[in-house]
DNA sequence: ACCTGAACACCGTTCAAGT
DNA sequence: ACCTGAACACCGTTCAAGT
């Protein structure tokens, strides 16, 4: 689909420019962008050479190969998330604002953001996040490791409820119409059991619209945050 | 690799029967044995299909495309879960059980589960113990949609610490010999750029090494259930 | 009813060759 | 320095044909 000539016009954002060079940022925003828009399967190193006026081959020059473009759409997506505490927060409202934003980015890129849950976690973005939120916590009297504890079950949480939130609405991003409300149903009951009673069709709908994913977030990160204290040992 | 004659002695664990035909179960535990030795990507129809003794395309007689073949292998995950709550358990012990469960899946299945987060979420057997812990919450006072909420916090929690434990540690997991700490922290380091600045790589090496994501789940666990209470709106 | 063979339209990746 | 063309070894999937 939507294949035709070379798009020779202008690739991406470019007003007049004939072909400035391409380089790993274009590539990866680029690739982003186009998973958006056409789904994981679709995005193809061919494919996304052609978007960009280029054989697919020519990308190789800029990313390793698929699974290194794949880990830097990774870090583009958890560089939308705060960066670090805001000057005068306290470290819970610290860590409610990171979890928040983390579990943001699955609403904005619904299609492409499990891939933080499936691919190489440990990446750059990551770890100056953690670096900036920890030093917080330190300040705060908890020791390293327990700061690192409770970092780890703040994005815990934030991916959790990110997939969760995804996939109970799920799997009918692609076109463009939002669906009736009569066609997800039959979408969802199509790939269960023909002889699947009707108490669990009923549980199946209402999973998919009742159920308030970003109520459920904060009430859990708030009980987490009570949960949670400074302190060593 | 491993490719060779089609294994005509005996496919899996029979020990004499010449060749039973296929089903959909047979195909689908082998499916997930496959996947859990030889990775997502090992996992291929052709592939498959030699491992069953029978040609790539037969499988398709089985399961509709490998799409249901991915959505198959989830419901096997799923169905390692307790089915409900012990008969003398409180609702705050079953649904630490419930979480727990599925928070073990991922340690058993560290490259398969992720499915679970990635694939369709809604299938019977995710049903089924929906159904049966909900009933329990509203025997305790629950009503249907706080249920689904507190249902949903917790397999949240259950998926997300799950993932994060997973990728904490992650992505060497094909290698039958352990790999030395040495090598985890050369591994990991190669990904990141090469002028990132100490700290942060003393950093991702305490974290795949010194967080402790078993004791994180507990705590969170904890708290968000001391955070829930019956009742409705 | 279940499986096979051959074929189609794609992939990711490599490498020598172009400019 | 960056990109292209052609090629290789694979995919998922279809369908007529076999038993």
């Amino acid at each position: 689909m939507a294949i035709g000539k070379p798009a020779q016009q202008a690739p991406a954002g470019e007003p007049t420019g004939r072909r400035q060079p391409l380089n790993r940022q274009r590539v990866l925003s680029a690739a982003l962008a186009y998973a958006d828009r056409h789904g994981l399967a679709g995005l193809t190193m061919r494919r996304l050479g052609t978007e960009l006026g280029v054989e697919g081959m020519s990308l190789y020059k800029h990313v390793a190969d698929k699974d290194a473009l794949l880990d830097g759409i990774v870090e583009l997506l958890w560089a939308e998330v705060p960066a670090g505490p805001a000057p005068d927060a306290g470290w819970r409202q610290a860590l409610r604002n990171f979890a928040d934003g983390l579990y943001r980015v699955f609403g904005r890129h619904p299609i492409v953001a499990p891939l933080i849950a499936t691919r190489n976690f440990v990446n750059i973005e990551v770890l100056r996040r953690y670096q900036a939120y920890l030093e917080l916590l330190r300040q705060t009297g908890f020791d390293r490791r327990r700061g690192l504890d409770a970092i780890g079950a703040v994005v815990g949480q934030g991916v959790g409820y990110g997939l969760l939130a995804l996939r109970y609405t799920d799997p009918a991003p692609q076109t463009a119409e939002p669906e009736s409300n009569l066609q997800r149903i039959r979408r969802i009951t199509r790939t269960l059991p023909a002889d699947v009673p009707d108490p669990l069709v009923e549980l199946a709908v209402d999973l998919t619209s009742e159920c308030d994913t970003d109520r459920c977030f904060a009430i859990s990160i708030d009980a987490l945050l009570a949960g949670l204290a400074p302190g060593p040992a």
